[in-house]
DNA sequence: CATGAATGAGTTTTCATTCAT
DNA sequence: TATGAATGAAAACTCATTCAT
């Protein structure tokens, strides 16, 4: 049981970025074993079917950036210095975000939306916690009376969302990370003169 | 010529949402002669392969989406309105883009990335397009002194471009237009304080 | 079309007795491909499935049994001499019919049972017309008056059925026609005994 | 040994009905195993391959059978009444046979004689011995001078059989005991009409 | 002995592309 | 030029069997 729990993870792991770069119907099994260097029947053993394997991967990509994302707001103390912490972070990482296919997130809901049926619920569930830890900073900065009480909280997430993923698609589509560049600028900017407290 | 020409636009326009909506890759010939009614041996008649097809049919609806958004701006007159054109294109029309499958550009952008290698040049391209046909308007402004002078056009276009695509994507995976509403109100509040002279 | 057509029943006529002799489940479309010298692609450009094409050659196997035995049938006049026609066919085309694997129906009817749901009707199907192939010559018999008037024609039209593949049954599996007889002599027993008025 | 001759006997008292439902070649090992709650090295270790196993799962349905026409028999005393036991055998139990599959002898006899030909032996001694549990009965009533002493009792058991048989594959097909009934008033009819002495 | 993860040859089916007509 | 039958490589998936633990 302890073996094949590490295979499934294994397998999860190893094909996560596959399924990133690739998109998740343009992933084939022969990728999929070459990858893991494993036989169809051991994928097949450990997964139901191919599309089960690759929502595992998604939530898989998913959770691992929320977890980065999380672990760089907790290292830092005050919900401004935690805000600014979710601004760099896709600049900060862009390098290996990029290499693993660019975010996540992004790529999934694209593809999910018309073609992959069974990607959707888990893709919106993702942005969802994603919003929400944005949205718990910013509450917490309004708690603290740092931000402006008048803040929308979960609007203004979403917004940072929007921000960072049509950041992200310009940065990868022009291979420039310039553009990443003008998202978190913008971002800073919000910050200043739309969240803090005057 | 004539003829053949009808036949290959007929192609092209009927063809564009099929990809727009199932994804380049995953929209398969036969999805291709049963849409348009017509033989494989008419469809490779008149592109050479599937590829061909798949860029003919994205440029169409990306120049199709241009041609609509520099309809709205020449529809109106002062630098001002025709920015504002601009920023309620998509909310306006969010029914019809969203009955065809979403904003070509992003889909093609996310798919073209690391998979379709050979739509990734025509993608850049049209989002250079598009993001010039902002900048212009916004150099425009500048111009007739509406707009600060201090911006940086491009920059800020390529802005507008994130915004857009970021509410777009939101809008889509959540099924919803407040998302699209939300990033309309950022462009806005983005227009009044950051763009407009003061 | 016509070509479509030509190879569509190349592969129906080809295929029955591969499916007859080898069962419809166990039939591989490789086993397909090598009896016809056709591609894969081929074989589904024909048919939607491999069901669909089991159940035609099935259809096809029965039909050609049925004519064959129709034929016998109206190469003799007097009612009598039909039904003697009937009782001989399986025993003179002994040879014939176990080289391309023994009655279809019978085959079917034993593999459709339980386990290929799809065959199932049409199995039923072509069992009834050979019983109303029967009791259609024991009611003009009846009518002539050289039959008995108290005959139950269905009933003992099905009886045929059943002590012919009883007779089939015991044939193939000692792959002896000495049980084939057993049948034959039995069948006649009865045409004496039962149905020839007195 | 009493332990794994209790699993040998418990892994084929669970799948012969599953093989007599399925066929031989369509029930998997994981059909086997997900009847049995055994795992796959239990099968193997009980019997050196499914063949082997589907063999032994026929015997004993066979045997079961057997045993059950045999206990029939000789729950009464004269040939006569011995004879009507078999003769009503079929239809008496025909509830239950027709859970577990309908006669196995008949489903395997269909699918051993083109293609399991490792079946063809087993099937072939277990028709042998139904014939001849039925012939020492007539043999029996010609001894005791109840039945004629013109009698080829082998042929008739044979008869019998294909009787039976033919009923049995009428009855299944067409989900109704009336074709089973015919059987039985044909074989009713041979006893009084060409077996009894008179 | 028993387990069940792993295998690899097998299954059915799809699909972009070609080419004789 | 148009057709659509045919192709063959590749797709997803299955399954009897093995073997390290």
């Amino acid at each position: 049981m302890a073996k094949s729990d590490n295979t499934r993870l294994f397998i999860i792991e190893t094909t996560a970025p596959l399924f990133n770069v690739y998109g998740y119907a343009n992933t084939s099994l022969a990728d999929i074993t070459a990858a893991t260097a494993l036989s169809k029947g051991s994928i097949y053993g450990n997964f139901t079917n191919k599309d089960e394997l690759a929502e595992a991967a998604f939530s898989y990509s998913a959770k691992q950036q929320n977890t980065a994302l999380k672990e760089a707001i907790e290292s830092v103390k005050t919900p401004l210095d935690k805000l600014n912490a979710i601004v760099t972070f896709f600049a900060s990482n862009w390098a290996a975000i990029k290499k693993t296919g660019g975010c996540p997130l992004l790529n999934a809901a694209v593809e999910a939306d018309d073609a992959a049926e069974y990607l959707k619920k888990t893709v919106k569930d993702s942005f969802t916690s994603w919003i929400n830890t944005i949205a718990s900073v910013l509450d917490a900065g309004v708690k603290a009376k740092t931000f402006s009480k008048d803040l929308d909280t979960k609007q203004t997430a979403a917004l940072f969302v929007m921000i960072i993923e049509g950041g992200v698609l310009l940065a990868k589509t022009y291979n420039s990370n310039k553009h990443m560049q003008t998202a978190i600028d913008q971002l800073n900017h919000i910050i200043k003169s739309q969240i803090l407290k005057k």
